[in-house]
DNA sequence: GTGAAAGCGCTAACAA
DNA sequence: TTGTTAGCGCTTTCAC
């Protein structure tokens, strides 16, 4: 009943401690009639190497860890199994770590990824102790990416997707359905893709040499984008085509725009971001921006692993492109009645 | 440059090994005096224990996992939370992870928190593989427990939630609303959550000597809802209000409803499950059955730690109870043309 | 191809 | 209170 360990596979199998851990490593040089006597004993056994003897002879984990707050979201979620994926390919597991709330801000300190060396590296998914992390990280050299960072100029490596594109093709979709009257709901000033969201609608509209009115959410939620309609609406504001910075305040602003009497998208266009999995399940089904989830997963894995090894003494970091997905939400804009 | 170990701290605290691994460990037969030298020295090298090197020195890891498959559901973000901050509150650590569709197969052996000795318990929640997992674990001797299972009589310990009381008090509701024509949209038969919940409804129906109109819906998702309810429409079905097995199924049907001119509630009204987060957030607010998250994770902690340090030689299976959560989308059945 | 020996960094008896 | 002495289970030179 005790736990069986190299040894006694060493013994039932008759060979050394040493061939035992090289068939454990696919090492070449082991004889196959040996390979064959080491398998079947541990197979016997029902032996399973101990992971923290490993790590500590290896100096190593084969983990990576990634951290994130909330599990609620489609494009957090799309890179996640993106990371996993690729970090399996690639021999590594992946470990995910959720940043309560409680944890703000002591966060650091507590995070047992960080904690010790418990994995080789790290990948902090859009985190709001962006800083403190990353001044821990540095401290205890743990190698480590950002996806979706929210410091202006992070002394770190990034992964992003180019928000202010986002944002600008949002709205020249919507300009070149001929609408004129586009206001703008945008997230939390604290999130940097909100900002540079904001910035490509600015940036477009100034183009078309149109005033633009943006509405600050409070959050990136569906309540959110509710409110910020029905008090729009109240002030008298009139617009016929809404670009809004998350998909949950798109679905808020169609309720809103519903409820009064609107038809979408005869009477208002909405366009969302993320894509979130409700987005196409809607009615009607959400225009909206998209992010390289895969992608994102895919350069953060493929970044991280160079710094872990080495290969790449400088890395650098990178902006992706996202999609405009046109669905039913939004319509050239026809005067009516 | 190199890594700075429990020597180092040794070298330049004057004391021994052993009162530094105690200062680590928090004993309390150290003299202030050194404990403070250690302290200081640790701080001064930037120390930090090798996890690996302590898990392999005292047989346990201090960490915990979870698996999951969605990231993108709040009964589960609810749970996963829960746990997280019961088991910090044990000193313990949580390591989530994801099981990719593509693992689905092979997935109990592929799987790191199983792999080897990387935990000192697991936690499965809502897994299709339970049975693998199920398999897998006894044999490597993993203290586990199962939150929503699926498999009817699991030999294992499971946490869950009375769904057969859940879908009968969503159903009574209804009845005592004054409907009569109730139908319900259930969820695969794959959950066993979903065939509970379909008990419910039917034994309350039953009861109230009505027949029962089950639809099945291939997935608990949005358009499954959306076409539920189409089709239902087109085959003459005219119920006066839907309980719904999940809530984005019933966000689907009162699209679909909506959709065909209905209003909710005075033409429909419709019951939900799991008060998903944009239950409160959509128009009308969703009446649904709320899940203790809270209470899931909390009891499923307390269960597992007890398996783990033996102190319970026999622990039994919880089944908690639900609640129901009357908002909006409910109302009074009135003849009406 | 194979094996003996020397760690990896820490904890846990047992004495002192 | 503190230190000495063994390991924990595996990988990794370096000879053979």
């Amino acid at each position: 009943m005790k736990k069986v360990s190299i040894l006694d596979v060493v013994e039932k199998s008759g060979v050394s401690l040493v061939t035992v851990s090289r068939v454990l490593n696919n090492s070449t040089t082991v004889r196959e009639i040996n390979r064959q006597k080491v398998l079947q004993a541990m197979k016997d056994l029902g032996y399973t190497p101990s992971s923290a003897a490993r790590s500590l002879a290896r100096g190593s984990t084969g983990l990576i860890g990634i951290t994130l707050q909330t599990l609620g979201d489609t494009v957090f979620d799309g890179i996640i199994h993106a990371v996993n994926e690729s970090l399996e390919a690639k021999g590594y597991f992946l470990a995910l770590s959720i940043a309560s709330p409680a944890q703000m801000d002591n966060s650091a300190v507590n995070h047992f990824l960080f904690q010790e060396d418990r994995v080789d590296g790290i990948i902090l998914l859009s985190t709001f102790a962006e800083k403190e992390y990353v001044l821990e990280l540095k401290r205890k050299k743990i190698p480590f990416v950002i996806i979706d960072n929210h410091i202006e100029d992070t002394k770190a490596i990034t992964i992003n997707v180019d928000n202010f594109l986002g944002g600008y093709e949002a709205t020249k979709h919507l300009l070149n359905l001929g609408h004129t009257k586009i206001m703008h709901i945008s997230g939390p000033e604290l999130y940097l893709s909100a900002r540079d969201r904001r910035r490509g609608y600015e940036q477009a509209m100034a183009e078309a040499d149109l005033a633009p009115t943006v509405i600050m959410a409070e959050q990136f939620d569906i309540r959110c984008g509710f409110d910020s309609v029905k008090t729009c609406l109240e002030h008298g504001l009139k617009p016929t085509a809404v670009f809004a910075g998350e998909d949950g305040l798109a679905l808020g602003a169609m309720d809103a725009f519903r409820d009064e009497g609107y038809h979408i998208p005869r009477d208002i266009s909405i366009v969302g971001y993320d894509d979130q999995y409700f987005a196409k399940a809607i009615h009607p089904r959400l225009t909206t921006i998209r992010q390289p989830m895969e992608k994102l997963g895919q350069e953060a894995v493929r970044i991280l692993l160079e710094m872990i090894d080495g290969s790449s003494k400088r890395s650098k970091s990178v902006c992706l492109t996202p999609a405009l997905i046109v669905r039913e939400s939004t319509a050239e804009w026809k005067e009516h009645t």
